[in-house]
DNA sequence: TTGTACGCGTTATCAT
DNA sequence: ATGATAACGCGTACAA
């Protein structure tokens, strides 16, 4: 159905090369004008595509790159995926190249399916979205990658010798911290996730340090975590109490509306004794309370940077290095005090971030 | 670097079309076991894999499917749309389909896309996520598939000649109303899209047919909007007077979120006085607060469907008719009353749903 | 039982 | 200025 080469040659009159070549703009030895435009006329008329799968054999290039996600069963994650496929999409349809997507149950099979997808043909490179920091995938990957393979990986990968593109989390939760220490409160607490994901660990150490850097009050009010409910009766409890915690720093949508619930419950709603900010993958704007900071990696960001990486891996030889990507700081504004009804979404103040050690 | 038949012909003394054979198990001339075992062999050592350019090629036919989405420019339709992808990809890799992403910014260019796509045989098929009800796509598209393009639309398409996959509308709307109704309640308000959109407007008389039959006085408390801010005034301004609604429905999350919002600074929080329900694509269990309806079309499910839709006509060359998925009817549990600190994700109860005409 | 030859649609080289 | 020809990797009809 679909018009090819020699479809357009038989129409015009002319040997299938010479249409190759007017095609192509390819100056070999210079077709006459007049037959040029008769070709040209002749394929756009006959509506002529080239055919992806000639071209791929012929130059031994696919033109497009495996987006390999790691399906989280944890729906929390799902939420902020799309941001990230979505500026991966975009990136990659600037360079003309597209996007394929599938999806692994566990990291084990994860090399195994990149390795095979690109002895296929099937793509040129690959973009892998992982969630832990799995130190025998690196090791697999960092073969592949002797072998040839180009590859990107979104999350806080260990091994520097492979791209990646992750949160900046010391600039993240130091940010978090300033803007608290700033407005001259000191009882600071920290939900995020457990040590014993390699994640967890980083988040921890960063906020440690940068905790003590500042001279907070910290270690009553820390607790490791990752879902709504957890964070609801954490900070319940701690609300109960006296000396409370002024301000929370919490890693993640689910715990930032738990730890919002808990507050409103023990009579402590936003703004007027407990702030709260949350930080991570945090698109979506309308998800959380007036008042509430949002420290957010912009997931379109980082999936742009993860195209980009893979398409100037393909392109040069470099090898760039890990990128970390720095939240931006912004509020979620007063609704019904500030805000005439009828207005569009949430407007956020946006406040300067910078990166720490 | 890959090897091809051809290296395995070479290695294993024998002819690229025997290798061909082995692998396809094809028992053309039947070769010798001898032979035969030692060319698996050689495939296996070699780490063969067939070049998918080339079967395409061959074969005419990409084992690619196009998963085309309109980006959102509103984020609250971003949240939803990765348990889409999801289940489309797992469905197609069912089938050893390969999913390709692609996105644009218009309809106005979705057509024109599937078509050059398909013309250049990058993919076999497509799926279409579209969130207006836009007639000239249609008309479009239903040229392109007279022309013999496959293809299926996720959303409320209005042309039954398309396959396509969506909400049960009036089942979503009328089990909403059944949940309240049931329970004695007959003050129900409704906030759903402006009836300028086609999908509005199914919305809008699909209630207001449910409404009437089951006799519910509704008119005080209607409102057409879509974002979390509108929702929080209107539901805050409906419950300064008297007669208050006795329950909410909220199409969307930010919607369901701005009531909840109201409700609370209000007075009224959940399961007090104003019950509420969140229908529609509502994946994401950790959004609501406790004792919150939720009537969620699974967005896996319709993903899931779709893909299963394409795969059937690349098959036969059947037309299924248009399906509309029902939703299933949940609620968010009590979490600090009812459960135990540390306790997982919030376990909804699970309630019948029946279709309405 | 195995090898030869052709075609899928493109691009590129080499003759004319 | 243009046409024949080879090659990319694979599958298959046909000859040996």
């Amino acid at each position: 159905m679909a018009a090819t080469q020699k479809d357009i040659a038989r129409e015009a009159g002319v040997s299938q090369a010479v249409v190759s070549d007017v095609l192509q703009n390819h100056p070999r030895g210079r077709v006459s004008a007049a037959t040029r435009a008769r070709i040209l006329e002749t394929a756009h008329r006959l509506g002529y595509r080239p055919h992806a799968a000639a071209q791929a054999l012929r130059f031994r290039r696919s033109r497009v790159i495996l987006y390999l996600m790691l399906q989280p069963e944890d729906e929390h994650r799902q939420a902020l995926a799309e941001p990230v496929l979505g500026g991966a999409v975009a990136a990659c349809a600037g360079h003309e190249y597209r996007v394929l997507v599938e999806t692994v149950a566990t990291w084990e099979h994860a090399a195994e399916v990149v390795a095979d997808r690109l002895a296929a043909g099937v793509c040129d490179g690959a973009i892998l979205r992982v969630f832990d920091d799995p130190d025998p995938l690196w090791a697999r990957l960092w073969e592949l990658q002797k072998e040839g393979a180009t590859m990107v990986v979104i999350g806080q990968c260990s091994d520097d010798r492979l791209a990646s593109v992750a949160h900046d989390v010391p600039g993240m939760l130091g940010s978090a911290a300033e803007v608290f220490r700033s407005r001259g409160m000191s009882r600071l607490g920290l939900l995020a996730p457990p040590r014993n994901t390699r994640f967890g660990a980083l988040m921890w150490h960063a906020w440690e340090t940068v905790a003590e850097r500042m001279g907070l009050e910290w270690r009553p009010w820390t607790r490791a975590l990752t879902s709504r409910s957890q964070a609801e009766h954490t900070v319940y409890g701690w609300l109960q109490e006296l000396p409370r915690p002024e301000a929370l720093i919490c890693y993640g949508d689910p715990v930032g509306l738990g730890a919002g619930a808990a507050c409103r419950l023990a009579g402590h709603p936003v703004g007027s004794r407990v702030e709260r900010v949350v930080v991570g993958n945090a698109d979506l704007e309308w998800l959380h309370d007036p008042g509430v900071w949002r420290l957010p990696t912009s997931g379109l960001e980082v999936g742009r940077r993860a195209a980009e990486m893979v398409v100037q891996l393909l392109a040069r030889e470099t090898t760039p290095a890990p990128v970390r990507v720095l939240p931006e700081l912004t509020r979620v504004e007063s609704s019904l005090a500030a805000r005439p009804p009828g207005s569009q979404a949430a407007v956020t103040n946006r406040l300067p971030v910078r990166s720490f050690r």
